[in-house]
DNA sequence: TTTT
DNA sequence: TTTT
């Protein structure tokens, strides 16, 4: 009836994208949200599978990579399936309505170098990437 | 480094109240979270496996049953162990802080009868389990 | 950036219905959210001014009254103004993109009697006042 | 009854530290939360009055200033009082749990220069000021 | 100004 | 009154 879930955390990799049978984008990554730890180093993470949909999935995939740190607002979902194994798993997983970057693009982070001359430009307005953003 | 995740659902069945070695409380129930469908009786939801601990806990167990409506505030917790088949499995579950009800109990869903003549009174305030309430 | 905000309370009073000049509905209300208090009967509540448009407007008018239970989802926004002896003000409200209704209407609270043969039947739903629901 | 706001915003000065009578510390600052605007060029904002106690004000009040990006976590709480002038004035106010450093401190941004060499190091951390951190 |  |  009401399911809410707002994360920030650092995604672990690049995000995929595919597409639907009718062409719909669909973008999945992970995020590693750090759990309030104590100082002495037992920094530990939740490890959360996110999917996004439609434009909001092509911006993250043109637009994250590996060590970026977001705002991901959505909903938690359950799935029950059975894997190539035969054996019955449950899937947990955010589907995000919005993406929010916190910080920008190191060079270190983009994915693959040339072609993002636009990236940082981006980035810099911090602004929700469903906004109306000529993507 | 940021998670809350905010649940507004019925509980799927009673809670089952279980002490650790050291004997701190926890409580596990399962919480269906209807999806906003259509209104052509498509009606989904998800299965959403809530934990507490301590007093919240006990105040859970002792007061919730099948078919309560209740809101919950958390985080979003993912485990990873091995099922007694020694398959590798992933376990997501809300670590709730807060719980608080949000209807009464009825006569149908009390926990066995007698014994709880102030359940109404408690439910009726509508107040965070949590409280310094007198259990 | 980001601007997320969760209230369950009780309507202070019947929600006020006006349409701006192009035709666009509104509705306000107020919401008493109460302080976890301590129980002595010092209980505190936020008196929350709540805006919302469009359809949401049209349902909560139509189906909410004085003592009603319901969850808001929305954001907080800040306006200054001058009121009508030329002070300027600041109003807080909280922008409702979903307005959920967690009880039921009681005989009592019925806006004024007669008409609402189904506004049990939505209200026992508990559905998002803003599905595809036919009002 | 329920009462939860997340922000993402930029501080709009420095913090204001005071102590009440009895020696608790409250910080109180303000926060500026872009609206998701279009992209001409209209960004708005939403300014919203933080409040902060204890140990979180102190942190807050030592290493936050005018410009740092941060993530608040707290409830909205409303205030009624009469101001200087003997006007009835209403505060809205948002009670923060938790403050989130999102970016480092700039030189340009730390607030006097020298003596915060440690700065950085916490600011890197990204952690919660309420942590158990030893302030 | 206020709800249960 | 305001931040990037």
């Amino acid at each position: 009836m009401f399911n809410r879930i707002i994360l920030i955390g650092r995604l672990t990799r690049e995000p995929e994208l595919r597409y639907t049978p009718s062409g719909t984008p669909v973008a999945k990554f992970t995020l590693a949200v750090d759990r309030r730890a104590g100082r002495q180093g037992e920094r530990e993470a939740d490890f959360i599978d996110i999917v996004t949909w439609q434009k909001t999935a092509e911006v993250c995939a043109n637009y994250l990579g590996k060590g970026r740190l977001v705002a991901v607002e959505g909903r938690l979902q359950i799935r029950s399936y059975e894997d190539n194994q035969g054996i019955r798993r449950k899937a947990a997983e955010v589907v995000a309505e919005t993406v929010k970057f916190l910080d920008r693009a190191k060079e270190a982070q983009q994915q693959g170098g040339g072609g993002f001359g636009s990236e940082d430009d981006f980035a810099s307005e911090i602004s929700f990437v469903d906004d109306d953003t000529p993507f």
